[in-house]
DNA sequence: CTGTTAGCGCGTTCAG
DNA sequence: CTGAACGCGCTAACAG
């Protein structure tokens, strides 16, 4: 199958019997041509349809006006979000956009960052995968002087602005809420511990306890790898113990319905026997029974300030300056805390 | 902000003493050059840190191994399914992604069509927004010869390739279902009248009442525009009916997760009041109180029959001719329609 | 086996 | 006000 012929501006400068350079300049509404010879190339131009070949004009101007975009996942409803951000902004200042999943998979990721640079992307906004714990090639972007930012999943150490939401407090909120509800045995479910978001969520988990004076207990903290396998185990793993939690923070809320669902079908109460809450405020927590206690993270809005200031760099709008933009996140208290609102 | 200078191929010419154009033979392996000569510059391009420009090669050989895709949104969680399909297929045969979304508007999804096509992508796969009821865009993508395949939401009049689920069939079995779950009086809510997949599944629903010789009740049919707004108002409606019916099917999950809510907060019981199903099996209604029985719409194997297709067809290994792909559905019964598996 | 030449489509001097 | 000439980085036909 092949594609039809698109019309060039050769084309159109034989038919009217001037020179390509006068189209060229025509077509970007040059102030020193003619107005006659000007409205007789646009519309031919119209007429012919032209359509200019970005492609070419990248390659002249070694700008393609395209972002590249990295993500773990893009099923995830948070990552979406953050695309869907993404996307609109940049279009909205003339950017299109390239996205890409690295699948959790640091091989992905490599590959993912390789074929964007190759395509001559403008800047890279990059998401880490759960697997990414060295960072050369993020390395080599920088080195080789190529704009990136790093949104959500990101490494502290690296020079280039970060977009972050303020996962500690967010932590923090959750297991003060949960503390004043009335736990006084409150558990900490951690997703792999090198993971940025875990670090960050069990600080603000610590943070609680230590400000209501409760003793840290090692025997409170479990991990997962967040497969919902290994997801239930821990569930099961939390039933048997002996004494129980009373209340139970998971660092993200698809965790926190694996659990919620396998503690259901065991016949364990939420939150009578115990409370539950979890992180993301994903659409699923709200209409899971009962509701999910979580706290919100505006993936759109992420999206939407990581593209800005990337591109504000870019155009000289902002400073080089790599900065960190911490966004805020919000606790949404709901029934599976025992909150009635 | 500018961008770090990319080394080209004239540069590991220059250094070596070498053509341009040897330097390029040596790179893609030509078999005619010297053993020694090409493990040289391969050795130097690799010192150099060489990254071809994918820009440049494009506009040579005018082919960009890129696609475009358009969705209508891309925090669906169907459409991103697709999505992640479609990249993972594309990637394995050498090719990369734009993707796009059109927000559900025709306006947006004429300007995607547009960039796309101006960025110069192989071929395009479109699932059209809701709003598009008039084709003129695809006309001319048909008529410029620019390959594209149509998925899920489509035109059936366009000769072009569909990828489609088996609606029809979908919502036959649903009703069916309900029927043998022992509705007597089982109710359609449509979405917006004109868009495919809302007329494909009228017609299952009503072939379903006719094999169980139920006539068709124009009062047990309704429609919302599928906003929250108006998806909890026909909840409300449907309270109010007298008789009420005794099974609702609709059209879409979300809508039919909007109705359960609806209901719940009006002290309705699932199903023991009313039975309810959904379509497409999104994640949600899997862990909503009670389950919601749904058809499943596998949205990455979807991705995957498209982008395969195409690329088939770009490189010859299919026929061009249009051709109809219809995908099976799955009936997934759960508890809000009585089932107990 | 390798260098020279000639574009791909466009933008930008530099002359007229 | 307009045309000719050049080059972005790369590939390919033609010589040798």
């Amino acid at each position: 199958m092949k594609k039809g012929h698109q019309v060039t501006m050769k084309e159109i400068a034989k038919r009217l019997g001037v020179s390509v350079s006068t189209v060229s300049r025509a077509l970007k509404d040059s102030p020193e041509l003619h107005p006659e010879t000007k409205r007789k190339i646009a519309e031919m131009a119209k007429e012919m349809n032209y359509q200019p070949n970005l492609l070419a004009q990248s390659l002249r101007i070694s700008r393609t006006k395209t972002l590249g975009v990295i993500v773990p996942e893009i099923t995830s409803h948070f990552f979406a979000s953050c695309i869907s951000g993404i996307q609109d902004f940049a279009n909205k200042r003339g950017y299109n956009v390239m996205i890409c999943q690295s699948n959790e998979s640091i091989e992905l990721e490599k590959a993912n960052i390789k074929t964007l640079v190759a395509t001559q992307v403008d800047a890279l906004l990059i998401s880490l995968s759960r697997e990414t714990n060295h960072f050369e090639h993020l390395d080599e972007l920088y080195q080789r002087e190529i704009p990136f930012v790093l949104f959500d999943r990101v490494q502290e150490d690296m020079p280039v602005t970060k977009i972050t939401f303020n996962d500690q407090n967010g932590a923090y909120q959750v297991t003060k809420h949960l503390i004043e509800m009335g736990c006084k045995r409150v558990m900490y479910v951690s997703g792999p511990e090198d993971l940025y978001i875990s670090k960050k969520r069990k600080k603000g988990y610590l943070q609680a306890l230590k400000e209501f004076g409760i003793k840290e207990d090692p025997s409170l903290i479990k991990v997962t790898d967040l497969t919902q396998e290994q997801n239930i185990k821990v569930a099961q793993e939390i039933i048997d113990m002996n004494p129980r939690p009373d209340g139970v923070f998971c660092m993200i809320d698809p965790l926190a319905v694996d659990v919620l669902t396998h503690w259901k079908s065991k016949g364990i109460k939420v939150p009578e026997d115990m409370s539950l809450a979890g992180f993301t405020n994903n659409p699923t927590s709200a209409v899971v029974e009962p509701p999910l206690t979580t706290v919100s993270q505006p993936g759109y809005e992420m999206g939407k300030l990581s593209v800005s200031h990337l591109l504000d760099q870019l155009e000289g709008l902002a400073s080089d300056e790599p900065i960190s933009i911490v966004l805020d996140t919000t606790l949404v208290p709901r029934k599976s805390t025992g909150y009635t609102g």
